[in-house]
DNA sequence: CGTAAGTTTGACTTACATCAAGTTTTGTGG
DNA sequence: CCACAAAACTTGATGTAAGTCAAACTTACG
């Protein structure tokens, strides 16, 4: 059941690591299929179907190729599809009305997005690629008229909007609950089983957030980031060398996000 | 659009305060229908329909009636339903691997609970009435079977789903970014509007939880729950008497929590 | 190769937690 | 109804994890 794709990181054109505005997307259609597609089992949950009455590819209306830096939502947009990441990835940045900003999530391959925007119409979070990316535009009226043609799609469906209730409920009990150095070890250890779960190394990868945007995500600031990481990595629990990080001791890691706080 | 239901506070019998065990759990079918519950609209989003080709009733395949302090679902229960709150209110504690509990929400009239567990097919919380209350139980099998035969229903079952990832992640935010006080007046200012668009009166209200509970779920000890509330008392914003609670000053808990944390 | 962005590390501050009484409220049983 | 115990709440004194400020160092990119 587990996926061998070819774990390429971004054949693309090198980033420019300038902030692109709206009028400068990328925007091409480009070949791949679903089938081809390493990422398939995740942006649809439940691995695959028995039957054969539908393709997910007929769902993709276009794909959207964004270099580093480069929007792909903005929050407020009017909501028409979802948006699954086939290569790459991205953060969403959410806003309070004080103006205060906070990644809401760091997605990567295979992950969908734009799920909180069916009920209000609008998206509430502003979506931008981390490295040179590539997504999948699935406008959500074909989803929802295949869902009523399709039992088995429409339980899908069901599927990943409840996934991400869970998934959200996680974060919001490790934001409620645990300290600093429980939070960025629950942070790596997640981040390596979803890797995992999309046939990549778990053990090795590259950060693409900055530790600023890291602790933003984990209501951390940058500083504490850092020093947990020089910690982490002086402890012997994961190897740090700037962005790229390699867990050295998982059972550690594990203990740590276990351990009561008393 | 306003919904003018009668404020009738849980005219059921005393409430014994004991933690009862699941075998004590009261379930009875109860007589009343979908369209005369004022919480018609929260627990299916988007208004009254146009057609009448269903029944939000042809749903329910229960009622139930708990007591105080008794269970609903426990964390790894097999999932079957879903449930919508039909007057009460609960709260819903999940466990990290440590041990540690947190209040993962606080759910009034009209909400529906079990979401999360559509995906994972367990609960991953336990759900406790903090009062009388009575709750409608909706196979989720019904539910995909409706949504199959009718595109409005099964628009209504996405909307609920993704009502429930936006709120999630404004949950997260608060508990991201903002600081002890602005969490409290958020959860005031949220709670306040909750019972204003079911109906009730939004300036007055009774807490059903504790100041641990609400401390809990704001990721906040007791005492700085006590305190918090002492202070808005002290400055006018508030008028705390025990669990009553009177909002005096809306304005100026919005300000607190739109204030920057700079 | 130089500038800007990102990162590390140290010294100091602070918001909230913890510990500890004492008070009030709630619920039960006489 | 009152009495009593347990639970819930308040308030003060003190501790500490993480934030803030600041400076030096490293990496990325044009």
């Amino acid at each position: 059941m587990a996926i061998h794709a070819t774990q390429q990181v971004a054949a693309l054109p090198e980033a420019r690591g300038t902030y692109a505005t709206a009028h400068l997307r990328v925007v091409e259609r480009s070949k791949g299929t679903c089938a081809a597609c390493g990422s398939l089992a995740f942006c649809m949950p439940a691995g695959p179907r028995e039957d054969d009455t539908w393709h997910l590819e007929e769902l993709v209306s276009q794909r959207i190729r964004l270099r580093k830096g480069e929007v792909l939502m903005r929050s407020g947009d009017r909501f028409r599809s979802l948006y699954a990441i086939r290569t790459g990835s991205c953060k969403s940045v959410v806003t309070t009305p004080s103006g205060q900003q906070q990644i809401a999530g760091y997605h990567i391959t295979g992950d969908i997005l734009g799920t909180e925007a069916i009920f209000a119409n609008t998206y509430d979070a502003t979506v931008t690629a981390l490295e040179d990316s590539e997504f999948c535009v699935i406008p959500f009226e074909r989803m929802e008229t295949l869902a009523r043609q399709n039992g088995d799609f429409q339980h899908r469906l069901a599927l990943l909007l409840s996934r991400e209730i869970a998934r959200e409920r996680r974060v919001m009990l490790m934001l409620g609950t645990m300290r600093a150095e429980q939070r960025l070890a629950a942070f790596l250890l997640d981040l390596a089983e979803r890797y995992r779960a999309r046939g990549y190394s778990s053990c090795e990868f590259v950060l693409r957030m900055t530790r600023e945007e890291i602790g933003s995500h984990l209501g951390l600031k940058l500083e504490t980031v850092s020093r947990l990481f020089s910690r982490f990595h002086q402890e012997g629990l994961v190897l740090v060398q700037g962005r790229e990080l390699k867990l050295l001791d998982r059972e550690a890691l594990r203990q740590l996000v276990d351990a009561s706080v008393q």
